[in-house]
DNA sequence: AATTAAAAACCGACCTGACTGATTAAATCA
DNA sequence: TGATTTAATCAGTCAGGTCGGTTTTTAATT
């Protein structure tokens, strides 16, 4: 649980490492050890029963030392966020990014929305979404998503694009799909307490890749034109 | 904000009211002030931050009053849940009774869409959502909500049931249509910091009600048939 | 019917325990 | 040595829960 002591993350780097001093490295060295035991925090017992005592116990430093670093919760708990934030693109991009080029056309997609669906199912998704909910009720942390929420949006509408080249050029198409996946599998990744739940999701899957299919085959079925309004 | 002491709820019943002492009848009124109150403190406040003071005073009792009522802040949640969970049913059947019986077919099942996406997005469901999440790493409060959860799931079955009849009899795809109505829209209302959220929802609504009635248009598209187990 | 004692509802001061933030002393490195 | 990082301790705040006492209602008794 408590990484008390993680010796590799202490051993002395060489004295002169690129023209940033020992102290300078040790430092943000610690200031890493606590955004990460932070993240930890959240996950284990929730963003509201993170105190800045179990984040230091957790990164094995004294409150003390957390001090010096985050003068005070808000800022410990701002850090924290936007390091997150920098997890989740990575987290989302290295899982898309893991695809093998050898998969293409429909089997690529499909790769794409399990990419997806592993991603909201993840720690780091789980917190983020608790931080949402958090922010209703929290100011400080609403406007911290807030302005982190448009940056990840942007990245995930490039990484997809990037992707998936050949519906990017399908435009209004392309949002749609966008949209239709992301809301249905965040409904279903946030309801975590259903019956049945494997084998309902498997079959929502399916029913969405052949949705996808099908917005993407031009004239296939006569209700789709109607939702493009180009 | 705070309804400090409504004259109404305190007047004074006649002597003999349904055999119910007077007493009794006070204990329960001020029992269901209180749990009002404690709804209206999740919506107002969040889950997290309410504390029992501040039930307390915007229930217009004194803290030693409500610990009279209940022993402990567990025991006053857990009251508050089920209180909830109890307007939740309320609530969700009065939107769908609400629907006029002169609307038919595919308008009527719109309609239904369009109650429950209302219903998603009043005040009762943001709560109960956050609940859900706060109740990830809180034991107690999952124990409460998992036996709730069944129930309510069992009753908006057969609510639709009763509804569309016509969707009933054809079993399988009938699950498979509340699940891609519930999932989609459930993720919709989570995500309410999003760009451009009027227009987005609308369209995905008209895209949802258009899949409604492909699913249930006999042999309509080809891709449905695989989704039904039978 | 009036009196009175018991019970229920209600009130608010007090206690304990946890968390945050500040201050001081010690240890470590330049 | 001088400066910076770490450790330990303290005071202030606020939460939940306890407890003695007061008022209101009920029931028993005369």
């Amino acid at each position: 649980m408590a990484a008390k002591k993680d010796p590799a993350a202490k051993r002395r780097p060489t004295e002169r490492d690129g023209d940033i001093s020992w102290q300078a490295q040790k430092s943000a060295m610690t200031r890493d050890r606590i955004l990460d035991a932070a993240i930890n925090c959240f996950i284990e017992l929730g963003y509201t029963n993170v105190t800045t005592a179990k984040v230091a116990q957790s990164a094995g430093v004294s409150r003390g030392a957390m001090l010096h670093h985050f003068p005070s919760k808000t800022e410990l708990i701002q850090a924290a966020v936007e390091y997150l934030h920098d997890k989740l693109l990575e987290d989302y991009t290295r899982r898309i990014g893991e695809i093998p080029a050898s998969l293409t056309g429909a089997a690529r997609r499909r790769a794409g929305i399990r990419a997806y669906w592993d991603y909201l199912n993840g720690d780091l998704f789980t917190v983020y979404n608790e931080l949402s909910f958090a922010s209703r009720t929290d100011p400080e942390l609403r406007a911290i998503l807030e302005s982190s929420q448009q940056v990840f949006e942007q990245h995930v509408l490039e990484c997809n694009g990037t992707l998936f080249t050949e519906w990017l050029a399908t435009g209004d198409r392309f949002l749609l799909a966008m949209d239709v996946s992301r809301f249905m599998m965040e409904g279903m990744a946030s309801s975590r307490l259903m019956t049945d739940r494997e084998a309902r999701v498997e079959r929502l899957i399916d029913y969405l890749c052949d949705r996808l299919e099908e917005i993407f085959k031009e004239g296939g079925s006569t209700a789709i034109g109607r939702h493009s309004s180009t």
